[in-house]
RNA sequence: GCCCGGAUGGUGGAAUGGUAGACACGCAGGACUUAAAAUCCUGUGGCCAUAACCGGCUGUGCGGGUUCAAGUCCCGCUCCGGGUACCA
């Protein structure tokens, strides 16, 4: 019979939605459950990309395995639906971005069923939704409402937060400007990155390296504007050792740790001479004191004009307005020729006591540490370089852990830095009574900062590069924020029973220019006015995209439910997420921040864990072939032509180089799932994406490929259509060898999301089942399984023809039988000096001593024994055997 | 610069320190067909040898090392990809 693919895939998608079979379980007393996750899309206009399906094809093999393995399984769908792109659209032609976002996801829903995917349909979300984002709102006032007991590294309620008595005696307003200070959301003035393009502000994680705008690529510009922040720094400390546990990839663990940014050191107190103000730097090298010759204090520091003298005012006013114009990018891109200009102002080294003159420097940034450091530059690279450029004092105080005699006398003359360990020279005074000369690095750091430390004026510290997250975007497209801002300042959120706050109909959808949200266009839901004729202002702004995705995973649990975000025995139930699939993309931003919000949660009792997501997993992403030609430049791909394994331009017939690349609409390059699911079906869809490769590489895409997985499934529906090849009676050991070995390897490599190479074990048994020509019906039935989670509409139909009813979702997973697996003979690889020379039989129980004596005595082995003396024979059973033979 | 990955046939890739190249594509030859497509069968790392077998040499980016044995472990590089950007 004909793989009637399309046939056999309506069907049954349209059986698996009548049957509602992929209906979660209400009842939750199975102790086996597992929470499966996709990362939820974005539905663009685009529709969907091939790149999709690879990791939903990946948690739906899963999904569908643990469901045999008889999991209770939460594997949800929805839409991570406000952004950019619909309301771009909404500028240029007046749909409501509602409205595209909903043809979107009905595009993207229709594209996902058509591939089979298990999802419960009844459990879909949409961040738009209002019923969603009354809880993404919800969750912004319980940050609001909520402080970080640094004792307790724990986030609390602010009801419980306690005023100190010397802020309650100056009143009300320090009293509220206290408390602010403590809540994890806030409301402020921010330096902030700003788009011209997309009139919007950036989180430093939205800016790319180049100064330009992640999402459009323009360049962006400094900004002074009011803006909500989260503390997310006071979770640093959590955020970086909850890693540790985590079954992610090393890799991203890493990222997310870097991100984090972790440093110990000290904070040093310095005088200045001739104020009473006191300098405080933080360093990682405390030990390095000795060595300071010189300090920079960065120009938005706010001692920095203060201390300037009187004759250097002129010089250092006109460096600190430029640094003001130069965004960061401009500074970093003028790395490497350093600038700077001398306060006049000289500090007191508190080890030494010596006068060191005070720069102004933007090579040291306000947002980290304190804005000022100790500059050591025979022991820090950047120092050096500006030591150099200014001719400053470099006085090296380690004697170097080096080998090379010119470089070590060269470092101790000054010459040149090093960062590396060494034992401390010139590093004792008499007058301070310090001294670390002979120590190295680590001792050093230890018996300095403890000197500091008594004499009060410094303190072991921690820095973390993390940042306070900026939290609000001028768009229109996103939740608004529960937030009245009253004529009298004072800032309220919103009461829970206010929720949702619903977005106004807009006209015009353009923000202004001056960073305006398009909010403020709508007059009538701007204004408020309270019970006692108080008159307020609605917050404008709405929270960026990456609000609805950072607790989404929570909301799948009990999506329907109005009145709460979830029913807690549900979520007890269910969470933490077992596996979560996504693109590497979001290695740093949308996990950092989800994560965050969860230990807030956690810690304010609304969930159970403490970490959302147990395993994760990142797919690779999926490139195609591009063509460029000799000078480097983009061919279009439809009028590349293939001739002979070479490629040449249709129209001008000259040669093409074949390469991969991302797909873009320029290179003409995109593959459409539409296409491959017309052409080949869903699951050969489905397992061409598995079987490219592993699932973590990028692997470029090649419409051949597909052809091998669509030949394995014809092949196998062909071959179990035939009744004639299903037989009654005993089956043959080799097939039930087979079939066994197929088991286990699909299993082990399922639960290892290694899916390519389950493939080729199922492709290897198929080739073996049509040599035999026949296999019985438990031996069909058994593999149908094992393929099911693979090309369910197809499994489903073979299960249907060969004699059930209902579908094999639900079968339980075939147990691997050992006895089918053993061996009676292993066929040993012989090997004189490591070198494969021929293979003999033995039985598998045969004792080394025997082995040794009919491999010598083998016809064969005359041969190479003769070429030297033997000297040494090793006998891995069941492995290998290896002779030795010396010359 | 720093931190992570990676490099295996013409291609995608496979290989608990133990038979390198599973499986698939492509290609070549054959069967079926008037023909093509589809399907099926056979072969397929490179080099050498042979009438044909039997066979030999070589081979996992480069250079060293450990080991009876290295694609796999260690040291030193090269190239490619991702992340990061003066973080004191």
């Amino acid at each position: 019979m004909d793989y009637n693919f399309s046939e056999i895939e309506k069907r049954w998608q349209k059986y698996w939605e009548e049957n509602k079979t992929f209906k979660t379980p209400e009842e939750l007393t199975n102790p086996k459950k597992c929470y499966i996750l996709d990362m939820f899309p974005y539905p663009s206009g685009a529709g969907l990309h091939v790149g999709h399906p690879e990791g939903y094809t990946a948690t739906d093999i899963y999904s569908r395995y643990k469901r045999m393995k008889g999991f209770n399984v939460l594997h949800p769908m929805g839409w991570d639906a406000f952004g950019l792109p619909a309301e771009q659209y909404a500028i240029q032609t007046g749909t409501h971005p509602s409205v595209t976002t909903k043809n979107n996801c009905d595009t993207f829903r229709r594209q996902i069923k058509e591939l089979g995917l298990s999802y419960d349909w009844e459990k879909e979300i949409n961040t738009t939704d209002p019923k969603y984002f009354k809880w993404t709102q919800w969750i912004f006032i319980k940050l609001f409402n909520t402080w970080f007991d640094e004792k307790l590294q724990k986030g609390r309620p602010v009801s419980e937060l306690k005023v100190p008595e010397e802020i309650k005696k100056l009143g009300k307003n320090e009293i509220v400007k206290y408390i602010r200070s403590k809540r994890l959301a806030y409301y402020d003035n921010a330096q902030v990155w700003w788009c011209p393009s997309c009139r919007i502000v950036c989180s430093n994680e939205e800016v790319l390296y180049d100064g330009s705008h992640e999402k459009c690529g323009n360049k962006v510009e400094k900004k002074n504007l009011k803006q909500w922040m989260l503390r997310i720094p006071l979770y640093a400390e959590r955020l970086l050792t909850g890693i540790d546990k985590l079954d992610w990839p090393e890799g991203i663990k890493d990222m997310q740790r870097n991100w984090i940014g972790r440093s110990t050191g000290a904070e040093v107190d310095f005088s200045i001479e001739g104020m009473k103000e006191i300098l405080t730097v933080f360093t990682t090298r405390p030990d390095t004191l000795f060595g300071a010759t010189y300090m920079v204090i960065a120009p938005e520091h706010p001692l920095t004009t203060k201390i300037t003298t009187a004759k250097y005012k002129t010089e250092v006013g006109e460096y600190i307005k430029a640094a003001s114009l130069k965004s960061d990018l401009d500074r970093t891109d003028l790395a490497k020729e350093k600038s700077g200009v001398f306060t006049g102002r000289y500090a007191i080294n508190p080890v030494n006591l010596k006068k060191i003159p005070v720069w102004v420097a933007d090579y040291v940034l306000m947002g980290y540490g304190t804005g000022a450091i100790m500059a050591v530059p025979a022991h820090d690279t950047r120092d050096f370089e500006f030591a150099e450029k200014f001719k400053l004092p470099i006085v090296c105080i380690q004697d170097p852990y080096v080998t090379d005699p010119d470089q070590k006398k060269k470092i101790i003359a000054g010459r040149e830095c090093w960062t590396e360990d060494g034992k401390y020279i010139n590093s004792s005074d008499s007058s301070t009574g310090i001294d670390i000369n002979g120590l190295n690095k680590e001792a050093g750091i230890e018996k300095i900062t403890r000197w500091l430390e008594s004499k009060n004026i410094g303190k072991a510290k921690v820095n973390y590069k993390l940042r306070d997250w900026l939290f609000s975007r001028q768009r229109y497209w996103g939740e608004p924020f529960p937030v009245i801002h009253w004529e009298n300042g004072e800032i309220n959120v919103l009461d829970e029973t206010e929720l949702p706050l619903e977005l106004p109909e807009l006209e015009k959808y353009l923000p202004g220019e001056t960073g305006e949200s398009p909010l403020a266009n709508s007059a009538e839901w701007l204004s408020i006015t309270d019970k006692s004729g108080r008159k307020g202002r609605r917050e404008t702004n709405t929270m960026p995209q990456w609000a609805g995705s950072c607790w989404y995973y929570l909301r799948f649990i009990d999506p329907l439910n109005d009145n709460m975000m979830f029913d807690p025995v549900k979520e007890k139930y269910w969470m933490p997420v077992d596996l979560y699939i996504g693109g590497a993309e979001h290695a740093v931003l949308h996990l950092l921040y989800s994560r965050f919000w969860h230990k807030v949660l956690f810690d304010l009792g609304i969930v159970s864990t403490d970490e959302p997501y147990t395993r994760l997993f990142n797919q690779g992403m999926i490139l195609a072939y591009a063509y460029e030609n000799e000078a480097g430049a983009k061919v279009s791909a439809d009028i590349a032509e293939e001739l002979d394994g070479k490629f040449y331009n249709r129209e001008t017939g000259a040669e093409l180089r074949q390469i991969v690349a991302k797909m873009s609409k320029s290179l003409k390059n995109v593959v459409n799932p539409d296409d491959v699911v017309s052409k080949y079906g869903a699951d050969s869809l489905r397992l061409y994406e598995m079987f490219m490769g592993p699932l973590d590489i990028t692997k470029p895409w090649d419409d051949k490929g597909v052809k091998g997985v669509f030949g394995f499934l014809g092949r196998a529906f062909r071959f179990f259509s035939n009744p004639g090849n299903i037989v009654s009676g005993n089956e043959d050991v080799e097939i039930l060898k087979g079939l066994h070995q197929t088991i286990k390897k699909v299993e082990g490599d399922i639960e290892n999301l290694r899916f390519n190479t389950a493939i080729s074990a199922m492709m290897i048994f198929i080739n073996l089942a049509i040599k035999k020509g026949k296999v019985t019906k438990d031996t069909a039935c058994t593999f149908i399984k094992i393929l099911s989670p693979f090309a369910p509409h197809l499994a489903e139909e073979i299960w249907f023809m060969i004699g059930h009813e209902k579908t094999i979702s639900f079968e339980p997973w075939p147990e691997v039988n050992e006895e089918f697996l053993k061996e009676d003979n292993f066929e040993y690889p012989v090997s004189f000096n490591g070198k494969l020379r021929f293979k003999i039989g033995l039985p598998v129980s045969m004792e080394k001593d025997e082995i040794i004596k009919i491999v010598l005595n083998d016809e064969r082995a005359k041969k190479w024994l003769a070429t030297g003396t033997l000297t040494n024979i090793i006998v891995v059973p069941n492995r290998i055997v290896n002779i030795v033979i010396k010359n």
